[in-house]
DNA sequence: TAGGTTAACTTACATATGTATTTTGATTTT
DNA sequence: AAAATCAAAATACATATGTAAGTTAACCTA
C-alpha cells in the first residue's frame, strides 16, 4: 500500500459550499484561492449535496399542483395529497419525493406540535433526513415502529428514526428487533421483553407515523431481501397480496392475506395504525399504484406524498388493481 | 406600447426549481419538458435565488474559522465572534454576513425563545432576510428601533421588520418617523405622540438588537443620503467621528460627537441598547473597522458577525483608529 | 392597413462544470 | 536501492450555463 486518501474535513467543505453558494465564486476561483486542485472542489460540492451538508429548500414546493392533489383527495377519499414534480426520464423517486416529505414535515411541525411520531423504513425516508432542515425539537421523539433487517441503515429502523431524531435535534427510541421472528419463536413470549414492550406501549401514544409502501416484486427490498425463506413472493400473489404495508401484505382492499406472516411481523399492528391521528404515506413508482389504493381504501392513509407521475397513474386507473410483478 | 412582458408566476418558478435543484436536470430538459425557451428556465432560476425563493442552508457554517472567532473575542473584548469566509476579489460583504447573520439568528431562535427583537435597516439585514428560512414564531414580535429614509425598502425599517416577521411567521412593529427630526422640532414634543410612545415602550423589553455600523464616507448610505443638510459629513470627522451606530456618530471610544445630532435621532437609545441581553452587531469592510472597534469598546457589542477579511483587519490594527474619508 | 414598438424567440459563443484518462511522485515492499 | 503501488495532480474534453447579439411576430397607434 502506499498513500493513504486524502479525507477532506468537514470544515473544508462547509468552507467550500460557502465560497460556492453564498458567495457565488467558481470552482476554479476557490480551487485558486484554497490552492488545491479543482477536483477536490468539484468533488467537496457533490459530497455535501449527496450527504446533506447543503440543504436546497424551495418555498412551497407544492404549489404548482394543486389541481392534482384536489383530484387525489377526492378519488382516494384521503384527507391531504401532497404531489411534487419529477423527471419522466431517469425516473427516480425516492428523492424528490423524499424531499416533498420533508418540505411537509418541516410544515407541520411548525404548526402542530407533535410528541411523537412514528417511522418505519426505505429508501424515501432516509432521503426524506437528508433534505429535512436542522431543527430543534428537543420535547419530540421519534419511535420506530418496524423491526428492521440486517443490511444497511436505511433498511433498519435505527438509521431512520435516529437520523430523524439527529436533524430535528429530538430523541428517538428504537425496536432492537428483526422485521420477521425466525419460525418456532413464540411471539408474545418474544414481545413480553421488557426493552420491547416498553417500546411497543409508545405505539400507542403517538401524534403521527411516516409509512411507505412496496408491491410483490423484485422492486420491494422487502421482498427481496427481507423476507424468511419460507415465504415466497409466489405464494403470497397466490394468497392475493399485491404490496406491503410494515411488513403486513395486503390485497387489493387493504386485507391481510396471511395470519402467518402477521404473527411473525414484529412491528405496530396495523389496527394500531387506525388510531394514530396524522397517517402520512410517502411512497411512489407506478409499481406501488395497487397498494397505495389499497392501503387508503382501508384507511391506512391520512396524507399521501407521492410524484406527478404517479398521482396520474392513481387517477387514471381508478379501476385496476393489478399486482405487479416485473 | 407593444407587448405585456410574461411575468412567470410562482408556480412556474418554484416548478422549475424543483426540477433544476431536487431532481437535478439540467435547464436544457426542463425547458423541452415545460416547452418553454433555455432562457426562461435560466431566468426563472436566476430570480429566485436572488428573490430567495430557493435558500441553501449550509450546516454549522462558520465551523472552518474557530481561530480567528476566537482571537476577535479576545481581541475586541466581546462574548462571540462569527466569521464567515467572503471571496477577497469582487467583494461584496453584504450578502455573505447577511447569511451569516441569518444563520446565527436561526441558531439562537431553535435554543433561547426570544419575545422580541429589535432591528435597523440596511443591506446587510436585507440580505440576511433573503436568506433566512421560513420558521413559525407566533408569539415572536420584530421592532424597528430606528426611523427611516424615504428610500428603497432596505433603507427604512418598515421593510426590514416587516421583512423579518414575514420569513419567521411573527409580528411587528414599525417605527413610522424619520431617522433625524427637521431643525426646529421638538423632541420630546414629536415623541410623545401616541403611537410612538407606545412603539418606544417596547425598547425596554427587547430581548435582542440586530445593530448595523458605517464609517462617515460615502460608503455610508446615511451619510450620502440620510443626514440633514445642516450637518455635514466635514463636520462630524472635525469633532472626531469614525461613523454611526442607530443614527449617532461615535469618536473612536465610542463616545458620541454631537449632542445637537443625538437630540434629532428618532430611535433607540444607545443607553438603552447596552441593557439589551443579546446585542449583535453585523458588520463588515475596511471602511468600519475603526467604528466596529469603537462600538465593541464602549460595550454595545455581545457577538459581531463579520468576514474573515475584515475580522483579520480588526486584529492586525489593533491600534489604528483612523476615520476613513475615501 | 401600414408602421412603430417591444417581448419573446433564435442563434451564437465564452465560460463553467463534471468526468475520464494520463502523469507524477510519495511511500512501501522486496 | 530498485520496483511496485496508489493517491493526487495534470490534462483533456464533452456537456451545461450565462449572456449577448440579431430576428420574429404580436400588439398598438394612427
Amino acid at each position: 500500500m502506499a498513500r493513504e486518501p486524502n479525507e477532506d474535513t468537514d470544515a473544508f467543505i462547509t468552507e467550500v459550499c460557502w465560497h460556492y453558494f453564498v458567495n457565488e465564486m467558481t470552482q476554479a476561483e476557490i480551487a485558486r484561492m484554497l490552492d488545491v486542485t479543482r477536483l477536490r472542489i468539484n468533488q467537496a460540492i457533490q459530497r455535501a449535496k449527496v450527504e446533506g451538508l447543503v440543504k436546497i429548500q424551495i418555498e412551497s414546493p407544492f404549489l404548482p399542483r394543486i389541481d392534482l392533489q384536489e383530484s387525489l383527495k377526492e378519488a382516494l377519499g384521503i384527507e391531504r395529497a401532497v404531489v411534487c414534480p419529477v423527471n419522466p426520464d431517469g425516473y427516480d423517486y425516492h428523492r424528490p419525493v423524499g424531499a416533498a416529505l420533508a418540505a411537509f414535515i418541516t410544515e407541520r411541525l411548525s404548526v402542530s406540535p407533535w410528541r411523537s411520531f412514528g417511522v418505519s423504513w426505505g429508501l424515501t425516508l432516509d432521503s426524506a433526513i437528508r433534505k429535512l432542515p436542522r431543527g430543534s425539537f428537543p420535547d419530540l421523539e421519534v419511535i420506530s415502529i418496524l423491526g428492521g433487517t440486517a443490511q444497511g441503515s436505511s433498511f433498519n429502523s435505527f438509521g431512520i428514526a435516529s437520523g430523524f431524531a439527529g436533524v430535528l435535534g429530538a430523541h428517538y427510541s428504537v425496536l432492537t428487533a428483526p422485521i420477521y421472528l425466525s419460525e418456532g419463536i413464540d411471539r408474545d413470549l418474544f414481545l413480553s421483553q421488557y426493552a420491547l414492550k416498553e417500546h411497543f406501549e409508545k405505539f400507542e401514544k403517538l401524534d403521527a407515523v411516516l409509512l411507505t409502501c412496496s408491491n410483490v416484486s423484485q422492486k420491494s427490498f422487502l421482498v427481496e431481501h427481507g423476507l424468511p425463506k419460507e415465504i415466497t413472493p409466489e405464494g403470497l400473489v397466490e394468497a392475493g397480496a399485491i404490496g406491503d404495508v410494515l411488513g403486513h401484505f395486503l390485497d387489493k382492499d387493504g386485507n391481510s392475506v396471511s395470519v402467518d406472516v402477521d404473527q411473525r411481523t414484529i412491528g405496530m399492528p396495523l389496527e394500531q395504525v387506525f388510531a394514530v391521528p396524522e397517517k402520512i404515506m410517502a411512497a411512489a413508482g407506478a409499481h406501488k399504484v395497487g397498494i397505495i389504493k389499497a392501503a387508503c381504501r382501508k384507511g391506512l392513509v391520512d396524507t399521501l406524498v407521492t410524484d406527478d407521475m404517479t398521482g396520474r397513474l392513481l387517477l387514471e386507473q381508478a379501476e385496476s388493481d393489478i399486482a405487479f410483478i416485473d
